[in-house]
DNA sequence: TGTACATCAGTGAACGCGCGTTCACTGATGTAC
DNA sequence: TGTACATCAGTGAACGCGCGTTCACTGATGTAC
């Protein structure tokens, strides 16, 4: 998944508006993205949008792909410099999805943990990215746990660590909500190895 | 908690609105809530909102506050039947959480599960609300667990519960949907205790 | 290299609709005597 | 019990604003010869 590189004016204006909408959907949710704010963001000015996207709901859609790719990027970074350092690939996955900074990181983080609960109320043009993201992310945690019994448990720790993120902002991000990833690191660890 | 028993009309009237609002904000998100919609719901008509609630905002806050005691009610009833039928209160807690009914019942469901990453993007009025939901949800979920060391992985439990529901919703209720219930169900048990 | 023309990306004004909010008014309920 | 009046809850039209979408136009880029 190497980034990929416009080839002229125009793709090069889509990218960017793609990037400020993956950006901001995360960070203001799916009502709180506006056309005429994202074209700024690019640069432009909202009269173009229909040139690059059918409608603000073609351009979510798109956008929480942008965003998936880019969050698993991140993520998968992050695990390759933990394990080099000698952690097990389950728990530098536990210790890069729940870092601290992760709570005030909506904008570029975890698009489903960002979105999830909103999601529901969206056209099937979005809910069905978004379900992708949602597999991805299931299947990036189970390889990072032993075969059998415990791949098994996929799921539940997905749970966890998605649950885990959004009560933590739901808290607001001070003492209270480094104490819930704390604890869901601390748990996880215990249960399915460090 | 018992039901407040309205004293007079005007009183009457406003608990219909909040009970409307209550079903609607879990139903369609903070966005996706009108309220000329509740209003009708609430068998009104829009132009008197406003001896009522102050705003919208001030409606929505209300509104948690409601829809958090009914699913309150709601979870305690169904797991007194189940420790009445002799199962311990952990398992009776994950039993009722995660009820496979839960996906399609966002509506009278936690309103925890149904909002929680849209809340973040809400006026201070309406997160303060919400954070009083975490709090008590994390309050019962520590009830069910033995005191001491178990008791302390309060919040990891209540992200499992809380995420698990938020993304059997997102992958649409169907056969995928019941999986991660019954994972993260038998995950829980197995590590809590059934 | 230069000129004429076609294509293309982007601009900014305008439209239409939904929705939160306000307000003058109505019909019902309650009170005074 | 009846009449006059005040209070109250609710109605529905209207306002204003934000925002998604459309469209005629402009300036830049590219092509033909």
């Amino acid at each position: 998944m190497r980034p990929h590189v416009p080839v002229n004016r125009k793709e090069a204006s889509r990218e960017r508006i793609l990037e400020a909408a993956a950006r901001a959907v995360r960070r203001s949710g799916f009502h709180g993205v506006g056309v005429a704010d994202v074209m700024n963001e690019a640069g432009l000015t909202h009269g173009g949008f229909y040139a690059h996207f059918r409608s603000k709901d073609a351009l979510l859609s798109a956008a929480l792909g942008r965003a998936g790719r880019e969050a698993s990027a991140a993520l998968e970074a992050s695990m390759k410099r933990l394990t080099a350092a000698g952690l097990s690939p389950f728990r530098a996955l536990v210790e890069s999805y729940l870092y601290e900074g992760e709570i005030a990181n909506r904008e570029k983080g975890c698009p489903v943990a960002a979105l999830c609960s909103e999601v529901t109320t969206q056209p099937a043009e979005i809910t069905e990215s978004f379900r992708q993201l949602v597999v991805n992310l299931h299947r990036l945690v189970g390889s990072t746990l032993p075969a059998g019994q415990a791949r098994e448990a996929a799921w539940a720790v997905t749970s966890t660590l998605v649950g885990a993120v959004q009560l933590a902002r739901a808290l607001g991000g001070g003492q209270a909500g480094q104490a819930v990833l704390a604890e869901a690191k601390r748990e996880l660890l215990a249960r399915y190895g460090g």
